[in-house]
DNA sequence: TCAATCCGTATC
DNA sequence: ATACGGATTGAC
């Protein structure tokens, strides 16, 4: 069918579009002829509307050239959504980099970089263009009082970056709240990167920490300096402020994992807290993590600072230290004396001395007589348990958590059954009986904390019992005699300190099938350790847990030792992250086509290890492939192209390829 | 000899 | 996915 007769625009009249599809072998650019009429609007980095292959597609123009090599007859350009070039040179060739890292496709990484349209943002949206930045208002950086100042290697990292260099730190911050809190570090890191005539990037977990960063920032950096992107704000704030950081108004970004795409221009820091969060990780293919994004961004153009920080230190972090790709900037010894709490461990202590109501609360008898004592000076902290990983099923007198008489096994209520059954052997027990107090009666612990809070607030008459979970989280509380029973990540911050905190569940913590249980607990107990007052102010943390490695960690205040052993430990079992892991999931013929895809890198030095295809759910098969990092770039390649090969010829159906979900060990 | 259908392949 | 082209089949 003949083009009807169209004028094209004089200079450059074909638009390379990367097309929104998610079909892995059409994941590279086509050309398209542009109408004069479109010549203006049609710029790099526009939304587009196309035909592709009989349906109207959503792309984005990655170039404007003079001709096109693809030898077909070339369609017309439909219609330029906007001419907002939403997508720079520099974000695209990211998202091409993260694409290639997880064999995931360039449309999939786009769909998470760039955020939804609101056109009613771009009314009067226009470039800042080359105004020079008033740098006199910002503070004297490093200053000697500074956070920074206080850690080894600190002040010297702020000046190298400050001086426009681009050194990578694993940062372990041993203050969670006050006026060398991370929040402070980051300000403070973000100055310097201003000083240096680049900008910042700095990535948080979550809403809470946002506030707080934002917080610091506003002592330090005029507020029009600073954009915030976070899927929380809503669509429309959230496009506002990648608009102003796309004109050049906005050179700090603060912001949750998605913030890690800002199109950001000189960047000269990209820096994550607690990296070892799992919200970091993107839960959508091809599922990157904001700590890799970060890292290759660090590493495109002229080179950026990189922070990874933390309380605790993620096994990640410390392989980047122990490869010398990071350095280690952390407190000295005397400076974790004076700042950090007294930690006691209290499980020996469980059997001795029992009081009624701490026992009905299952608080071991010393961290009872501890936040009861603290509760005079200042907040106490109780952290337990998220609802999923209490036991179900608990003796209703007394709430010792009801364990199956054949295997040890915990107790639920099945949905469709009415007695109670074991989750490990499938065991039904007609009759559960207590072993601490003989009761024949059970209760479901289905909202945990809050009849957690209620048994815990009986356990310290008088105190005024505050509760923060998931949903209704407290951002902060003060004050002596309030006691804060906080799920896990959900711990309000104190501005005077806790007086002491309680770690309860930790051995539940533990017990989790998973690679980072230990990890993942001793990551939360410094978190809320950091909360509380040092020592010589009588801060104090009961930890209640038996694990020796994850107590003795936070008792000598030493998460990079602990980050060590357990990376130490997955190196000898050659598991991640000492290697990378890619799971494939889904029809038993598809991933036992994709793992073929492998079989040249199962010979040689770096031997990629195949475990697998087992029944997963579903119907559904799975594979696990641990990858040496020296052919993960490599392995990637391959299972991309044996993707995009198996998607063209549709022999298989399709199966999913995920890259380091350490979840799912 | 032509149309209806199937299969394979490309999708600007 | 769809859409198109070339091959194949079946009916005049």
């Amino acid at each position: 069918m003949p083009e009807p007769p169209e004028k094209l625009a004089a200079t450059n009249p074909v638009a390379r579009v990367v097309v929104e599809s998610p079909l892995p072998h059409l994941d590279r650019p086509f050309d398209y002829l542009v109408p004069d009429a479109l010549d203006g609007d049609a710029v790099a980095g526009a939304r587009v509307r196309v035909r592709f292959a009989g349906r109207e597609l959503h792309g984005y123009i990655v170039e404007r050239r003079e001709d096109s090599d693809s030898g077909t007859r070339l369609s017309v350009l439909d219609k330029v959504v906007s001419p907002v070039p939403v997508l720079t040179p520099e974000v695209l060739e990211l998202c091409r980099l993260v694409a290639a890292r997880y064999a995931g496709t360039v449309s999939d990484v786009l769909r998470l970089a760039i955020p939804g349209r609101v056109a009613s943002c771009e009314k009067d949206w226009t470039p800042r263009g080359d105004v020079p930045d008033d740098d006199s208002s910002l503070p004297e950086n490093p200053a000697p009082e500074g956070a920074w100042t206080r850690l080894g290697k600190g002040a010297a990292f702020l000046q190298h970056v400050r001086a426009g260099g681009d050194p990578h730190a694993v940062v372990t911050v041993p203050e969670g709240y006050g006026p060398h809190a991370w929040p402070e570090f980051f300000a403070e890191a973000a100055v310097a990167t201003l000083h240096s005539g680049r900008n910042a990037l700095l990535v948080v977990p979550d809403r809470r920490d946002l506030d707080r960063l934002a917080a610091a920032l506003a002592h330090l950096v005029p507020r029009g300096l600073v954009a915030r992107l976070s899927a929380e704000d809503g669509p429309s704030v959230r496009y506002r402020e990648y608009l102003r950081v796309l004109g050049g108004y906005a050179r700090v970004v603060i912001g949750t994992r998605a913030a890690s795409y800002a199109p950001l221009r000189d960047l000269g820091l990209v820096a994550i807290w607690d990296d070892g969060d799992d919200v970091h990780a993107e839960p959508r293919a091809p599922y990157p993590h904001a700590r890799e994004l970060l890292m290759i961004r660090s590493s495109q153009g002229q080179g950026a600072a990189c922070i990874l920080a933390g309380h605790s230190r993620s096994t990640e972090a410390e392989r980047l230290v122990e490869n010398g790709w990071a350095q280690s900037v952390e407190a000295d010894r005397p400076l974790l004396r004076a700042v950090t709490p007294r930690v006691v461990n209290t499980a020996d202590s469980f059997h001795q001395e029992r009081d009624p109501l701490a026992t009905a609360a299952r608080l071991p008898h010393a961290a009872w007589q501890a936040a009861k004592d603290a509760l005079a000076h200042g907040p106490v902290l109780i952290q337990v348990a998220r609802g999923g990983y209490a036991p179900t099923l608990l003796c209703a007198e007394c709430s010792n958590p009801l364990r199956c008489s054949k295997c040890e096994g915990p107790l639920h209520v099945p949905a469709t059954g009415a007695a109670p059954e074991c989750r490990w052997c499938g065991t039904v027990h007609r009759t559960v009986t207590c072993r601490v107090c003989g009761s024949q009666r059970y209760t479901v612990a289905g909202n945990g904390v809050l009849r957690t809070a209620e048994q815990l607030g009986r356990a310290f008459p008088g105190a005024r019992v505050v509760s923060s979970s998931a949903g209704r989280v407290k951002d902060e509380v003060s004050g002596a005699g309030t006691l804060v029973v906080a799920t896990l990540g959900a711990e309000p911050v104190a501005p005077e300190g806790y007086a002491a905190a309680l770690l309860l569940d930790g051995d539940q913590m533990l017990r989790r099938e998973n690679l980072r249980a230990a990890e993942e607990t001793v990551r939360r107990w410094f978190n809320a350790a950091s909360l509380v007052r040092p020592a010589r102010d009588g801060g104090v943390v009961m930890v209640t847990a038996e694990h020796e490695l994850a107590v003795g960690a936070l008792v000598r205040w030493d998460p990079a030792s602990f980050a060590a052993r357990e990376l130490a430990e997955r190196r000898e079992l050659h598991l991640p992250p000492a290697v990378r892991v890619a799971a494939l999931t889904g029809p038993k013929d598809a991933v036992e086509n994709l793992q073929q895809a492998l079989a040249p890198l199962q010979e040689g030095e770096h031997e990629v290890r195949i475990v697998g295809p087992v029944p997963f759910d579903d119907g559904d098969y799975r594979t696990l492939c641990f990858i040496p990092f020296a052919v993960a770039s490599e392995a990637a390649r391959l299972l991309r192209a044996a993707k995009a090969a198996a998607s063209a010829k549709r022999t298989h159906a399709a199966a999913q390829v995920r890259f380091d979900g350490l979840d799912l060990l």
